[in-house]
DNA sequence: GGCTCATGTTCACCGCAATCTACATAATAC
DNA sequence: GTATTATGTAGATTGCGGTGAACATGAGCC
């Protein structure tokens, strides 16, 4: 296997090969940009976000809370033929994303949109 | 397991107990809607998108091409300490989803964004 | 032509997430 | 109190996706 500084070397010496322009092009550069960002607090935010809505039935079921203001688990089960065990797991990933909120009424859990369900790049 | 039919009846009477406005919460209308839904056009498409960028490499690739306006693989591939293999699957996964288009300059492979990078629920 | 470099493709491995079963909890009805 | 309903939680299984090694391709250089 080729280590990290191997790698770095390797490419820093092709990318000395080019160019003009290709000044600006070093790796390190790179490599620094990629850790503020992703040391960013929006990075983490947005991927949560991003895994929130990658998944078919959690799609749909945002998608339907866009339609009806508030929906039901039992609704969303109906919806989307799971078991509520699977639901209950779905519906709490959106929570904790951020992207919808619940409240208990009696038995009843409703859940609705919180905000906008758009997923940005940070 | 428990059938479809068997599940629908179950639900449809457990509604039909409640009060005033279930009138409208019932079973079928809203696999109905989800059906609608999930065959939409848009619907496969927002999921792709929303899948490729659900990896925290995929991700980072796209903040990175936000910043920069056009990286070459050998870049990201410093960016995100991956092999060149994973480098090109990842930004394979970001072309078949329209949220990036690349382009060939000789041995150099250059990948920008297509468009807007954000992802809306259909 | 052959050689090297940058990249894409294929395959196998492995970890994680989606799913279900089973049990637990909360709330209403009796 | 018990019974029932709606939902959450824990555990186990399984399938999919991320990953890298190895091979293939394509472009420049000699």
């Amino acid at each position: 296997m080729m280590s990290t500084a191997n790698i770095d070397l390797a490419l820093a010496t092709r990318l000395e090969r080019l160019t003009g322009e290709d000044a600006a092009c070093c790796v390190p550069e790179y490599q620094d940009l990629a850790r503020k960002v992703g040391a960013s607090s929006r990075f983490p935010q947005a991927l949560r976000r991003a895994r929130a809505l990658a998944d078919p039935h959690r799609l749909l079921a945002v998608a339907l809370l866009k339609r009806r203001k508030e929906l039901c688990a039992c609704e969303i089960q109906a919806a989307t033929g799971l078991t509520h065990a699977t639901v209950s797991h779905h519906m709490g990933i959106l929570v904790k994303a951020g992207i919808v909120r619940s409240r208990r009424q009696g038995k009843w859990m409703y859940y609705q949109l919180s905000g906008s369900a758009e997923v940005g790049v940070p």
